[in-house]
Parts: structure tokens; C-alpha cells; sequence
DNA sequence: TGTAAAAACTACTAGCAGGTAGATATATTT
DNA sequence: AAATATATCTACCTGCTAGTAGTTTTTACA
């Protein structure tokens, strides 16, 4: 978008990377998502008016524009927030060495579902308004997922293989897995009677009674 | 679904109860809500005119008008659909001996995971589209979530009290076991690969595993 | 078959929301 | 401090959509 432009006097602190002035341009950018994103939340991505954002900002619609091509571009990124952290962490785990299979289950799952949590509203947002994406954006954000989705499919396979995890367990439970992790968002509050690492104690129990790998 | 048309000579079978014309209505009203929650399915609530509904129909939107007041009105009659039918089963289940609690429990997840496959369309769109209606009806739909939540809450509780679940089980598993049922609209199709019978075999294996009582 | 009632339609309104053109304010440079 | 470039705003347009008033068609019944 906006090239590196280095200050007068002082040379950009940051040695090749993003310039004082791009910086300023993604700190906007963040906080248009992120007004956006609590809004679509509420409301539904439809119903949510681009001066209910504007003005949850203090700025008005114009603002946007000089910042996102149209209101989809917004939801695009909004969407690619949760799925493209929890892609992530989940290949930086991967990447890591493990005890065990059992291990390394437990870890993806406590820190995805940590991501969830902490991105409740992108991913609520995410899951439900996917469908409002122009097909190109569509294309890339479920390529990321299902990325995801087969990354840990194939964990589960190494599992059962090594046979950690019960020999009649379907890779398919990835899925089962994964609906666990969603569902969080439905009524997960931080308000709430459980506490964050409660909730995430329990995901990852249940994740590993699924695999058969208690 | 479709209702018992009696010839012309003979008195309606119904002594008391609906008329023919009620019955026409109920059925006018049926199709209504069918089109508008395969269409709100696809496209969401909000970005669903009843134009769309209306023509889908191949009626006119006055004729949505003369059997619903609003736009809200059939969303909620949507809503209903999903909720009421599990809670019909859940009660169903309930009022019956079962040999066990783990035959119980399945039998339950058995029922009502048939019918979230059965009405998948309406089960997301009362998931997705619920903020959008009345505070009224919005309350309304909310008292029948929480019966049936509470009931399942309360058959785990006796699960445990009688020793054939997990003692270490939290009642608070039924949201999980929620969870995963909820979710399988999100993924299962029927032209997909896995069978109805398939999928509904595996979630009943899968709530038992998170029950503790396999 | 004629008449009344019910059902459905045609044609419209009012307000809203995405998107834009051009004006204004702010920052930067010389 | 003037001139230029950048950032933001005001004011608007256009198309769309929930909802309605009044007319026409269909049905029911005598």
C-alpha cells in the first residue's frame, strides 16, 4: 500500500521495515477492523451500516474508504484475522519436537483454543458472514483453512499410527475436534462464571477423550 | 406435513379441531417458512428480501403479508422450528424408562442430532440470525433454549449421582456435547460423503466419550 | 349463473445505505 | 510563510427494500 518514507533527521528506527507514516496507516487500518469486527459481531454484517462504524471511530464513512476499497474488503479482513493467527500457531507447534503425540494435541488445541478466545469476535464473525466475501476473497480465506484442517487431521493419523491414540479413531474426529473449538465463541463469555483457563482446561480434555488418547 | 383432504360430501373428520380452510392456511404458512429459511439459510436474514421469498414462492409480497406481520415474524417462526422440535424429543425421551443413563444419554443425542441433520437450514439460521428478532420473540425462544439446556444438564447430574459416568464429569459437559451437536450443520451435507446414519453414529459415540460413559 | 366475500396482485411510498465528487482542513516542504 | 501534498469531511446520488393502499381475480355459495 503506502511505501517507506524515512523522517528527515532520524533514520526509521525499525532498520528495513515499516516506516513511521505505514505504521500510522496500519494502526488505522486495525482499528477500523477492530471497531468493524465488534459491530458486525453485534449487529450481523448486513444490518451493520458503514456510519455505525464510522461513527463508533468519531470519523466518517469517506474515512473508510480512504482505507478499504468497499465493505466487503473490511469483512475480508476481519475473517482473515482469526484463521490466519490460528494457522499460525498451529504450524509453529507443528514445528516444534513433542514428548508425544498426546503432547502435541494438547498443545494445538490449548493455544487455538487461547486464539479463539482472545478473537471471539473475529471468529464469531468469521463463521457466520463467510458467505458475504466476494468470491475471490472466499477463495483465499478457505484455502487457509483448509490448510488448517488437514494440518491437523494429519496429526491425528500420526497418532493413531504410533498408537497413542485409539486405533479406531476416524481422522475424522478433527472435525468433531474443531467443533469443539468453534463452539467456544457461542457462549463463552469473559465475563462469565469460567474463567479463560478453565474453559481452555476443559477444550483440552475433551479434545483428548475425543482422540481416545486420555 | 401434507393433511388429510376430505371429499366434498363428507363433514370435515376433524369433529372440533382445524377446518379444511385452517388447514389451508397452516399449510400457505408451512410453505412460507420452508422458502424463507432455505433462502435466509443461503443468504442471511438480513440480505434476503421478501421479494426473493415472495418469488421463490412465485407469489407476491403482499401475500407473505396477509399471513405474517412482518419480516421478523417469519424469522421467528423459523427459529421456532429447530428449538421446539428437539425439546419435543428431549421431553419425549425423558418421560421414558431407559435400562441405563448411558442408554439414555444416547438415545437423546441420538434423536436430537437426526432431527439438527433433518432441519440443518433451520437450526443455522435460528443460530446465526436469533439478535434479529423482536425483544418478544427473541425472550420467547430464548425460555425453550434454556429448558432444553437444563434438562440435558440435569440427566448428566444423575449420570454422575448414579456412578455410571465419570465422577470427575462437570454437568457443564452437556455444553460440549451442545457444542458438537450444533456444529454438524455447519459441515455435514447430504450429498457429502459420510451418511446421515454415519455421522449420527459417530456424535453418539463422541457424547459418550465426553460423558465419561463408554 | 349471479353475487358477495376472500385471496392475491399491481403499483406505490418513504427511508435508508453503499458509494462518490468535490470542498476543506491539516501537515510537510522549501 | 507560501506552496504543495495529504488527510478528512460535507453533501449528495442512486438503487434498493420493508411495508401499504387500493384494485383485480378467484372462490364460495345460493
Amino acid at each position: 500500500m503506502t511505501m517507506a518514507v524515512p523522517s528527515d533527521t532520524m533514520i526509521s528506527p525499525r532498520a528495513s521495515g515499516a516506516s513511521l507514516k505505514s505504521e500510522f496507516v496500519a494502526f488505522k487500518v486495525n482499528r477500523i477492523v477492530e471497531a468493524a469486527s465488534h459491530l458486525f459481531y453485534e449487529r450481523g454484517y448486513s444490518s451493520c451500516t458503514l456510519d455505525n462504524v464510522a461513527s463508533q471511530l468519531s470519523v466518517t464513512k469517506p474515512f473508510l474508504y480512504s482505507y478499504f476499497k468497499n465493505k466487503e474488503a473490511i469483512l475480508a479482513a476481519i475473517c482473515e484475522v482469526g484463521i490466519s493467527e490460528a494457522l499460525g500457531v498451529l504450524e509453529n507447534v507443528l514445528a516444534h519436537e513433542h514428548e508425544s503425540h498426546r503432547a502435541r494435541l494438547a498443545e494445538v488445541v490449548r493455544k487455538v483454543g487461547q486464539i479463539v478466545i482472545d478473537r471471539q469476535e473475529y471468529v464469531v464473525v468469521y463463521q457466520r458472514e463467510m458467505k458475504h466475501l466476494s468470491a475471490d476473497d472466499y477463495k483465499r480465506i478457505l484455502r487457509l483453512r483448509h490448510s488448517f484442517d488437514h494440518q491437523i487431521g494429519e496429526m491425528i493419523r500420526e497418532g493413531v499410527a504410533s498408537g497413542e491414540f485409539r486405533e479406531d479413531i476416524d481422522p475424522f474426529i478433527a472435525v468433531w475436534i474443531g467443533g469443539l473449538i468453534s463452539w467456544i465463541p457461542t457462549w463463552y463469555s469473559p465475563s462469565g462464571q469460567r474463567s479463560a483457563e478453565e474453559v481452555i482446561e476443559y477444550l483440552v480434555q475433551a479434545a483428548l477423550r475425543l482422540a481416545g488418547a486420555e
